[in-house]
DNA sequence: ATATAATTGACTAAAAAGGTTGGTTATTGC
DNA sequence: GCAATAACCAACCTTTTTAGTCAATTATAT
């Protein structure tokens, strides 16, 4: 179990796609927009999102992402996991011969944190996540903003016209 | 809260440290034998660990690095704290303007997520980790190869001379 | 004096994080 | 059929972090 951004903007992406996710796919471009995450960033995490089978995708106009599961099977655990997909060859991964082809001091105490950690976000889901009041704060005025620039761009695309 | 090897191989260290640690200081270049961490990069570390006193220096032959305190006062979390300190430039880290100067998405989320994880291993102290059986088993062959690896020097000294 | 060992700092290589560019492919609506 | 959309894909790049090297300095015990 490792924790940095990288996990962090998966889960930010997931929980966007969750708030959104209502009426048909969502657009990478618009979670970008939203989420200020960079669009090419973004379809990297996602193609491991989508080898894990937590979300699904939708080709051509109208396309986007979903989630391939309800909210509430989908927790947090999953999604870090997800994106963190096949590191581990530094260190002790999961074979015990970590230093010089034996096992280091804090293997076992390691792998035991690690499981707890893991146990502890793998009881947070989605659905969880979706309920809390902060979320839905900041998600109201993303939502706001996400709105405004879209009138803005018809009505330049009014004037250009 | 940042989970990485580097933190990992500061536990190990400071773990190394409380076990050995009972008659006088230890030596990096002991720790670095037994551990396989190489030195300069636990030199590194424990400029950290000393910065935020979790040990103390003594110089000099037959010197090296103590606890500062019990082995009981000190936790998981404050050495994965010690070595990873003033990072957080990236993303939002204590202030809460991450997104184009305001509070993302997951802001509070991962706060709290931190928060969690932190308190979990704030309550997990040297001493307990000293407790375990798997440790005290690697220890107890480490020592062993570093006793024999001492014997050894001491014959290719006798020999040279 | 000398050897030991911390302390400091500059420097390097490799990996990971984060992002860019430039495509291709599938799908929809006109 | 054609243009627009948006997933998909691969090579490439920059920055940061990780991990380690090297060399010099300083304190101290013997």
């Amino acid at each position: 179990m490792r924790l940095t951004t990288k996990g962090r903007y998966a889960v930010t992406a997931m929980l966007d796609l969750a708030i959104h996710g209502d009426d048909g796919p969502i657009s990478l471009a618009d979670i970008s927009e939203r989420q200020g995450i960079s669009l090419s960033y973004l379809e990297q995490l996602f193609a491991k999102l989508r080898r894990n089978e937590l979300v699904r995708s939708v080709r051509g106009p109208g396309g986007g992402y979903q989630l391939n599961r309800a909210q509430k099977e989908i927790n947090v655990a999953q999604v870090i996991d997800a994106v963190n997909e096949s590191v581990d060859a530094t260190g002790c991964g999961h074979n015990s011969s970590c230093q010089d082809g034996v096992t280091c001091l804090t293997h076992h105490l390691w792998c035991d944190l690690s499981a707890q950690i893991h146990g502890f976000l793998s009881q947070i889901s989605l659905a969880d996540l979706m309920a809390r009041k902060d979320v839905q704060t900041v998600a109201q005025r993303q939502d706001r903003q996400h709105l405004s620039a879209f009138e803005d761009s018809l009505i330049s695309a009014k004037v250009s016209a």
